[in-house]
DNA sequence: CTGAAAGCGCTTACAG
DNA sequence: CTGAAAGCGCTTACAG
């Protein structure tokens, strides 16, 4: 039915060998013959059986993307990276989309022959796979988007207005390992001298959506502290939180200033514009597929390029002055049921 | 090095073929020698490898999907839902994004052996390939997401609200074959006999995202004519609408009512909350999906889902009365340079 | 019920 | 420089 080498090599009265030489040119071949064999597969308009090639070579590249939640805009511009980078040097990738990594889902991609995979599963749901062999590759402390020095830059400017009540938003369980966001988070607050207040971070159980910073934001609201700034652990939160303290009749920033984080395109058109911590996903998309590459081909020494890539603090509108809390001192407020705390 | 149906063979004391017969059940094998193969497989810890397998049977039980903005959320939710549906079918699903399907990808995709591919790419940009003989799916007059019956809901709001200045803001050119949205829109106009204002539909260079949302809504303001509505071709343009509008100092909806299309999460969380036609995109995923594993196997007779999934209005605070135009009759409005229509 | 063998379309030492 | 042949790991008529 298709077209096979056979073909070709029928036609340019050469052997199958020779018609693999010239394709792949991976021998010498004279002119003459490379020519009959190139009319050739012009003339029937042949293309390679991949699949084939691949068992023949042991090689498919194809790589796989794990995502939990492909309906995140962050991970849009992750997955545009990643597929950049691919296209350039001849990948495919397949992007599934699950809520932890399984042996079996890894098994059933080393089934299929992908040369390895990416994992932006969000920190906790990573497992080891070593022992499978399958080349691997996740945010790691030597290739990651780094958020530190942003919000260290939030935190300082939240200080310069006056704030000295933070809340976080997380989402995340604040029990476990703390998520890098909220450690580095916090490091900022005691690098600047701002008391924490464990009561304002809230945490969550999992989800990340806007649903979830608008039950987060909630939660705040009712949590019987007072706070003059929020900062939430994407922006998907941050505009749900946005709406409940609107709700509440709250102006953001007169009355409390917000600030997400990602930088994903709608962050700049909700009302009023949120400040964000911008990170570069393509960036770190392109980075992560290139990793995965020499780690498939250690013998090649792709030329990789930034490992660490800074987030960066964009301040809008979202954001200003503090204003002036009641003024009731701390202990003498009524008690209320603080949160847990990483 | 990896372990092979010949270590299985050799383990239980049988031939491949044996081994192939009990792994997929495809004879009658003695409840012994069936015990010692699959006995064999678990001692040896054995998986087949697809890739041989399809390269001997023809299938890869791989398809691909093509989108034209991996980023929008409404795409997110296409791909879950054809994701759902080719894990239940034992399918993966390869996600490309690209802008317009070339017949070069296409033919990769014939090369690496995938057995159909889903076109989510907007209409416009879908030639013909089925001299390619490589089973295909795309929204199409017998599968897709009516928005017909919801758009003349959204018009029946509208005219019983007082609106008859209504703006659409398309992000698509209007000059060629016009979106179906778009024709859909007109005929309810017609349908319940509000004039058409061709000045007030603004076209595009096919971007569809919040910034062109900004900016149709931008040059609609600066057209020079009034409108009391505006309807978006989706709800990331009406999200870069709103902001202009609020920009504007135009209260949504005293001012002007919006809705957006696709009912996408981050819809309901606006300022105020934007009234959408809500699609049910994971439904038609799954839908195209079904449609091409019966086009790949057309004997399976899959019971096929609705074909045809309804959209539906989605009312929320972003739509209220018309509010008094000046009353300028049109005819004497200064002139403007009218828009091209479709 | 089981197995020997040809075949899927490619690659690649090896020999000439 | 070119080709015959074995091999990649599976499937599947066909024969026994």
């Amino acid at each position: 039915m298709a077209v096979t080498r056979k073909d070709v090599a029928k036609m340019a009265n050469v052997s199958v060998a020779t018609v693999s030489y010239v394709i792949n040119n991976t021998k010498n071949v004279t002119p003459e013959v490379r020519k009959r064999v190139l009319d050739a597969v012009d003339a029937l308009n042949y293309h390679p059986n991949l699949l084939a090639k691949s068992l023949a070579t042991r090689e498919t590249r194809h790589v796989a993307m794990l995502v939990d939640n492909i309906q995140n805009p962050h991970y849009g511009r992750l997955m545009r990276g990643v597929q950049h980078a691919a296209e350039q040097e001849g990948y495919i990738v397949s992007v599934l989309s699950i809520n932890y990594s399984t042996r079996e889902a890894m098994r059933e991609l080393v089934s299929r022959g992908v040369d390895g995979v990416i994992l932006a599963l969000g920190g906790y749901s990573i497992r080891d796979f070593s022992d499978m062999n399958l080349p691997t590759v996740y945010e790691t402390a030597t290739l990651q988007t780094s958020y530190r020095k942003a919000i260290f830059d939030m935190v300082r400017l939240f200080r310069d207005l006056g704030h000295r009540r933070i809340a976080f938003l997380s989402g995340l369980p604040l029990t476990e390992r703390p998520h890098v966001r909220f450690r580095d988070f916090m490091d900022a607050l005691q690098s600047f001298r701002i008391e924490m207040c464990p009561e304002l971070f809230i945490d969550g159980d999992g989800a990340t959506d806007e649903a979830a910073g608008y039950e987060a934001a909630d939660r705040l609201l009712n949590c019987g502290s007072e706070f003059t700034a929020v900062f939430t652990v994407n922006d998907l939160m941050a505009i749900g939180a946005l709406k409940r303290l609107w709700e509440a009749g709250l102006k953001v920033p007169a009355d409390v200033s917000v600030v997400g984080c990602d930088g994903i395109s709608s962050s700049a058109y909700t009302i009023p514009p949120l400040s964000t911590i911008q990170s570069h996903s393509f960036k770190l998309g392109e980075a992560l597929m290139l990793q995965l590459i020499s780690q498939i081909h250690p013998e090649r020494e792709l030329a990789m390029p930034v490992q660490i890539i800074e987030a960066k603090f964009v301040e809008r509108e979202s954001v200003g002055p503090a204003r002036k809390l009641s003024g009731v001192p701390r202990f003498l407020q009524q008690p209320h049921s603080p949160n847990q705390t990483g």
